[in-house]
DNA sequence: ATAGTCACCTGAGCGC
DNA sequence: TGCGCTCAGGTGACTA
């Protein structure tokens, strides 16, 4: 977390994302925030009492903070001067997933002769961007399709039908306030409601919501993986 | 080059 | 009640 003395006294003049970051951009060069699992930004008042988890003050000129807080400490905090994009944090992200280059033909390519495991694929930033592990599980459950099928041997229809789910779950979550597992939060304290839509995650060994089979759990890439050995082939 | 594993960190949840 | 263990997850770093 290298932030110059030099953003002191400089304006914010808008407020981006690409993949999880948040940008904010200043005069000279650009904020790039995570807030990995568990962080999230408040506004506060001058003199608001500094909690164990709060990291980072940024006092604004009305006199309000721009608080950072993180308990678990999975997010950071760079500086990049213009433009944003050229910090090798970014320089290699894939593609939006709700943007219209997030399209089958897209991902049949990237999936061409690759091995490794369907899910771990669209987790891969580098391909696409935003496909966290309980999203990557449900969209698979949503296409039909095992998540450890190598990417190469995914049938192309299928692909076409994981971009679909991959969206209109991602597009579910946003509407449903995201998905709180157990302290997220919206960026207006609440939480997210996603999680009462969960298909499969979460679910290993209770059935399958369409064909009442039992949900399997393996482990892939080390992270929690749930699927319907019926329903996804 | 590609694929697979590990570490980071802390709170929640569990068993004893 | 309280201790100690395990687990969760995004992502970069590392190994094979």
């Amino acid at each position: 977390m290298q932030i110059p003395e030099g953003v002191v006294g400089q304006t914010i003049y808008a407020v981006r994302r690409r993949a999880k970051y948040v940008l904010i951009e200043l005069d000279t060069g650009c904020l790039i925030l995570h807030l990995g699992m568990s962080g999230h930004i408040s506004i506060v008042n001058q003199g608001e009492s500094i909690g164990v988890h709060d990291h980072v003050d940024f006092v604004l000129d009305h006199g309000l903070i721009f608080r950072l807080t993180d308990p678990r400490r999975f997010g950071s905090l760079h500086w990049q001067p213009h433009p944003a994009e050229s910090h090798w944090l970014l320089a290699d992200l894939g593609v939006e997933p709700l943007s219209d280059a997030f399209s089958a033909a897209y991902l049949i390519d990237q999936c061409r002769g690759r091995k490794v495991a369907i899910k771990n694929r669209i987790m891969d930033a580098k391909v696409v961007v935003g496909v966290g592990n309980i999203y990557a599980n449900e969209a698979l459950f949503r296409a039909g399709i095992r998540p450890r099928r190598a990417a190469g041997r995914v049938r192309r229809d299928l692909i076409a039908r994981l971009v679909d789910a991959i969206k209109e779950t991602l597009e579910r979550a946003i509407d449903k306030g995201g998905t709180t597992i157990n302290d997220f939060a919206a960026t207006d304290g609440k939480p997210g409601y996603f999680s009462q839509e969960l298909s499969v995650y979460g679910r290993a060994g209770e059935p399958c919501l369409v064909c009442s089979s039992n949900l399997k759990e393996i482990r892939l890439g080390g992270r929690s993986t749930v699927y319907c050995p019926s329903c996804q082939a």
